[in-house]
RNA sequence: GCCGACGUAGCUCAGCUGGUUAGAGCGCCUGAUUGUGGAUCAGGAGGUCGAUGGUUCAAAUCCAUCCGUCGGUACCA
């Protein structure tokens, strides 16, 4: 019995247009972390299940897939990229700190997919490590935006905040810090559910439309109150928004550290042309985690606000001690390739290639194989990318095959040429529009709409010129 | 995880008050056209009707369970 091909759930192929855009994208982001001077950086899908454990709290565990090693080692897969780049730093003595990497990887979790969301995913993030709160933060703000840039994303808005400043909000409304990952949890989902579930929330809990009940968290009115007169500070500009934190954290003890440590990253931007159009100081973004200690952010397309966040990321100043050794300050930003992908399709921004084939040289007579292959190389060695045909089948076959990968140029070459030491060059596009009128098949092919004869020892440099735009 | 809907060809779906060999459109393949991709025409391949068990003379159709998909909700490093 013949074996189904199929996939275990929430996993998928990526098809050659699916990759396509997908390495355009990565090769634009690369390109603008390396402009920062981030150095690459991989790390093995699998780890040590005590290495992925713990460091993100128990949401964590849940979702790893477990693997068997020979050795019944308890290993895990990655589920982020952020606990191996602290297990490389503690591990690599030699490691030149900050520690500056960026990596584009596959990550695994064994959570129920949703549309959007695969159990293996690819993340890219960026991080610095050994860098304390300052300019490493500003550094990845500011990436965020080139990158976002460089895809094509505007316009989008990266939006950001400070646990410091969720923090002075605790102390302010007189909240256990038990609770405060269950407020942050909560907080973070403003945009979504609205003001008013929020406060359902964050006090006794409500039944949603399906019948579930949501656990409330247990705040008094009064709590909850302080929190709505914080989410209610909206303001034009960053320090508009720090003015207002200001004055309602007037009396609230350590709000002039934490604000002037927001104040001068907000400065800097603004002297670096990052200003509040594309970088907004927005105290309602919390982030779920419970890991983060410092600025936190997160960026949305504004043309595709329905995909979330497209990056996360924010401060860890304590992830890295958790293997022994100094503490080591950090920040760093994570871009989810699958849902930016996925946005920028929704918005036209992703343009559809199956192939990175420019010419198909076809193959009609098995004669003069050989020197198909010839103008092939000849071809390739001029820097122009080059299909030769390698199935069989009649031309007409060959020809349709370059319709439906989209190859913009086709070379033909049959025994008329060859007598006369010529190559046919057609350009695909010019046949298909001026054959919309020809009404039979004998026109159609009489017409040879889109062709010309070249010498054969100029091949290479006429198509060179014609994918130039250049006659 | 919870609630609901739905699983029939590669895709979108029809058929489902049980009753011969399960259909359509699109796509795919072949030919008309042995050197021309579109259009047209002709032909063809492709399905254990999600799986298992049950009811029945008879199940794609009814029932149960499981699996999967989609929507909502929760979670989201």
């Amino acid at each position: 019995m013949s074996i189904k091909p199929r996939l275990s759930r929430g996993l998928r192929d990526l098809l050659p247009e699916a990759m396509m855009a997908r390495q355009r994208l990565i090769e634009a982001v690369r390109g603008v972390y390396e402009t920062y001077g981030f150095s690459p950086l991989d790390t093995p899908a699998i780890e040590y299940l005590d290495v992925l454990s713990g460091s993100a709290g128990q949401e964590a565990q849940q979702s790893i897939f477990r693997v068997s090693s020979p050795e019944k080692e308890p290993l895990g897969l990655r589920f982020d990229l952020t606990v191996p780049l602290s297990r490389v730093v503690s591990q690599h003595a030699g490691i030149q700190l900050p520690f500056r990497r960026y990596q584009v990887s596959q990550v695994w979790r064994a959570d129920k997919p949703d549309p959007g969301r695969y159990r293996q995913f690819t993340q890219f993030d960026l991080d610095a490590v050994g860098a304390p709160c300052g300019r490493a933060d500003i550094e990845i703000l500011a990436a965020i935006c080139d990158s976002l840039t460089a895809v094509g994303a505007e316009p989008y808005l990266v939006r950001f905040s400070s646990r410091e400043i969720l923090n002075l909000l605790l102390k302010r409304a007189e909240i256990a810090e038990e609770l405060a990952t269950d407020v942050f949890r909560v907080l973070d989902k403003l945009d979504k559910i609205g003001l008013k579930r929020v406060r359902l929330e964050l006090t006794s809990g409500y039944v949603d439309r399906s019948g579930d009940p949501i656990r409330g968290v247990g705040l008094t009115g009064e709590q909850v109150a302080v929190i709505e007169q914080f989410l209610s500070i909206r303001g034009d500009t960053r320090s508009d928004v720090l003015k207002q934190l200001g004055d309602l954290f007037a009396d609230t003890e350590g709000v002039a550290e934490q604000l002037e440590v927001i104040g001068s990253i907000s400065s800097s931007l603004d002297g670096l042309g990052y200003h509040s159009d594309r970088i907004a100081l927005d105290v309602s973004i919390a982030r779920g985690l419970a890991y983060y200690t410092g600025p936190v952010f997160e960026a949305v397309l504004l043309n595709a606000p329905e995909f979330g966040s497209v990056f996360g990321g924010g401060r860890y100043d304590n992830l890295v001690t958790r293997f022994g050794g100094p503490p080591l300050p950090a920040t760093g930003a994570s871009m989810g390739v699958d849902r930016l992908l996925a946005a920028l399709e929704t918005i036209g921004k992703v343009d559809s290639v199956k192939t990175p084939a420019q010419v198909l040289v076809t193959v009609m007579d098995e004669n003069l194989s050989q020197e198909c292959m010839s103008i092939a190389f000849e071809l390739r060695r001029a820097g122009i990318r080059t299909e030769v045909h390698v199935g069989t089948g009649r031309l007409g076959k060959q020809l349709k095959r370059a319709d439906k990968l989209g190859i913009p140029y086709t070379v033909l070459l049959g025994s008329n040429e060859a007598e006369r030491g010529v190559v046919t060059v057609k350009q695909m596009a010019v046949a298909r529009e001026k054959g919309e009128a020809v009404r039979g098949k004998d026109q159609w092919k009489a017409a040879r709409f889109g062709q010309r004869t070249v010498r054969r020892s100029e091949i290479a440099e006429t198509l060179r010129r014609m994918l130039r735009g250049t006659p």
